[in-house]
DNA sequence: GGTATTGCATACTGATCGGTATCGGTTTAC
DNA sequence: GTAAACCGATACCGATCAGTATGCAATACC
């Protein structure tokens, strides 16, 4: 049982955490400092090495908390859909997690885990698939799991295209990934017999 | 007629841009310093501010390059395809590639840029699918434009999971690209009448 | 309330950054 | 052959970087 202070880590964390989510977003990883994120989060460098080695760590961190938060808002918005749509198009979790997916194919012991959390949530998204077709009176023609990784990749390339389109002025369109995603599912299954 | 030297810059200017490709597609674009292109180019500062202002600067020429060369590549690998297939797996290209869409998405004024080069591409790719329906006998039930809209998304979305895969060290697999996108297409599609 | 421990601020270092100014070898034009 | 223009190397600047070491106020325990 340690003495001092220890109420005030979690929210110092907390706080770095923010501030880093913000600024990946904004700038990117590589191009955001260590004293970036301390200034934003209102807090010295002191705070910063006292919670984390180095930058990568935090970044780590940081999409273990998101991951955690974005798994508990899908859950709640999915179920109960005809077909799984794509969850909101959040701008600042599509730059972080791309930014991640990049930062881990040039770091192999990161992409390790990084697969292994998109297995978890294929996992989960392809029950969905599985429950949507069953209750639309269809079955799959192939593996589940094959429907929802072309689902997780539709989707994640479609959320890129609107994002793109958006920053650069275009007229706010919703973009063809549901539609593309409802066109897999009704190919990739049949009428149950 | 300029009196000087002119031979010498276009072979200063390719070996900056290969040197930065390499390493943004090894350290990110963010984190890769003008110093460190320089060295790797075998040149020198005075080299690089003697081409461009500044290091964004060249990352729009090189992605002007980079898109030249592989609008070549793809011209001569797609057509007589009958369902218009990914062209082949390019790690560095997917890499520098998804890092200038982020990049745009963040500033708005290179997003138009990147959006203009993109409807290239596509109508490119919208012509290429309508010929290959055309061969199967078949006729698109949506805009072409937004077939091609799709095909892309889901290609760049799979390229990113197998790029992701390949780096946990997964075993090699092909990718559920061109499955997804033979789908789609085929969805989205009728026979000619 | 005394005290040990925690947790962040402060201060510092050596390295490296982006950018500018200038210098000198090289090439072209005539 | 020679003069002019080119173009990259060198040297330099202030700012900022990642990381460490230390100081000190706040807090939890007894």
């Amino acid at each position: 049982m340690p003495r001092g202070t220890t109420t005030r880590r979690p929210k110092t964390v907390s706080a770095l955490l923010d501030a880093a989510l913000d600024l990946f977003a904004d700038q990117g990883y590589g191009a955001t400092s260590i004293p970036d994120i301390c200034e934003r989060a209102g807090l010295t460098k002191g705070a910063f090495y006292s919670n984390f080695p180095n930058k990568e760590a935090l970044f780590l961190a940081l999409l273990d908390r998101s991951w955690a938060q974005r798994a508990a808002w899908i859950r709640g918005a999915l179920p109960g859909r005809v077909a799984p749509d794509s969850p909101a198009l959040d701008r600042q979790w599509t730059l972080v997690s791309t930014e991640f997916s990049l930062h881990a194919i040039r770091h192999p012991e990161v992409a390790a885990r990084l697969v292994e959390h998109e297995a978890r949530v294929r996992a989960e998204l392809a029950t969905l698939v599985a429950e949507a077709l069953e209750r639309a009176g269809r079955v799959p023609t192939i593996p589940v799991d094959q429907l929802a990784r072309m689902v997780v990749a539709v989707t994640e390339g479609s959320d890129i295209q609107v994002l793109t389109d958006r920053a650069a002025g275009g007229t706010a369109h919703p973009g063809l990934g549901p539609r593309a995603v409802s066109g897999l599912l009704e190919h990739y299954s049949e009428p149950d017999a």
